[in-house]
DNA sequence: CGGTCTATGTCGCAT
DNA sequence: ATGCGACGTAGACCG
């Protein structure tokens, strides 16, 4: 990884065309050829980049550029897609190289797949009686996350989100229409099931008969461990 | 901006609880308090981050820490959410600090208003006998991209979208609801066009009576040139 | 490899 | 502030 603090210009052409003015910034770049602009500021997305794989050359300004005060000019270019990045550098005021070696990566945990999991675990948490019928449960316009079947043998589907918002009933409401259109499944009911429901969506659920269920990710958990120690 | 190449093991915990294994590298923090921590590879998105509001506390380790071989940590937290990003250095191999200034932002240049402004253009695309009413047509709603008539004189809606996906069919649907409801204008058809259209998004749009149209930009901006030359 | 969905999405703009 | 749509979305997962 080299890092240079630099003033510099810097333009990009490929899905779309963008400029960056005259400015101290930070390039970052990476072992695999990927460079990254920075600010000091704003958020964890840079200014500007180019994504591997890609290579950079690094060229002597012509005349003109020269006299406009540039002294190295980068081009990076995309090996797959043909996208270029042009830095234009004036003035070089930091750069160092350094070792850092492959990283074993980023472990996470509570996202919706644990939270799918739990739930057709412990499918009860739907109702009595209800049962699993599959997790992701293809249709025409994508999988529903899980269907069940309550008590009385109806078809129930499940939206499952971390967050409970808006798109995500309206995604429920698409898989309803089209699911009830199916004489094997229909009546099909609806659960939205999220660790937090907006007041907003909640409304636009109930308002369409679809039933909420706020999910506890660590109570749920908590019946893992129960039941993990168990057996 | 303060430069640090560590050895260090990284855990946050906030919306979601992640960790990342003791390894090298790059602690990039801003003047805003934010705090980036990045491999030497992969993406222009940080393994774990911090954004702002937030602040950083460098503390001493506990003699627990000390002995896994811990020499400071940084305990970052957000101003609102309270989420928190805990970074454990063992070593710290390089550490700088550099004054970059306030940035001018980056100048972006679209496609899409492009894409607008050539099938306004070129109306016959959507069908021969096409004229247009105009781009940008106003609802209560929001804009339609395109209001065009077809051979018959029957009003057609343009949703116009670099990539066609479902929530532009949605889009076009309230749009065509709420114009279908206007007299003046009822009855009116739905075209979907995009360069790219997904198979979930035409299905839903089929089903829903809306065309759908594929278009080619550059064969669209060679019609432009040709038609550039003529004049 | 393409197709779809999630995301600590982020970002910007409207209300 | 909050909702909503766009993004050079990127990344994971699945056929």
């Amino acid at each position: 990884m080299r890092l240079v603090i630099a003033n510099c210009s810097v333009d990009y052409a490929g899905r779309l065309n963008a400029h960056l003015p005259l400015a101290t910034r930070l390039l970052l770049l990476k072992s695999d050829g990927s460079v990254l602009v920075h600010s000091d500021g704003g958020s964890y997305k840079p200014l500007n980049w180019m994504s591997p794989p890609c290579s950079l050359v690094e060229q002597v300004p012509d005349d003109e550029q020269t006299d406009a005060g540039i002294t190295q000019v980068w081009t990076v270019t995309h090996a797959k897609t043909a996208d270029q990045l042009i830095v234009s550098i004036h003035e070089v005021l930091h750069d160092s190289a350094h070792e850092l070696g492959i990283d074993p990566g980023l472990i996470k945990d509570g996202v919706e797949a644990h939270l799918q999991k739990l739930l057709a675990e412990h499918i009860h948490l739907l109702g009595d009686g209800h049962t699993l019928v599959r997790r992701e449960y293809m249709t025409a316009i994508g999988p529903v996350d899980i269907l069940a079947r309550d008590a009385a043998g109806h078809s129930v589907a499940v939206e499952l989100k971390r967050r409970g918002d808006i798109d995500g009933v309206e995604q429920l409401t698409r898989y309803l229409e089209l699911m009830n259109r199916d004489p094997h499944l229909a009546p099909v009911a609806g659960v939205f099931a999220a660790q937090v429901i907006k007041p907003q969506a909640r409304m636009l659920a109930e308002d369409r008969g679809i039933r909420c269920l706020v999910l506890d990710y660590d109570a749920m958990r908590g019946l893992d461990d129960t039941q993990s120690r168990l057996f």
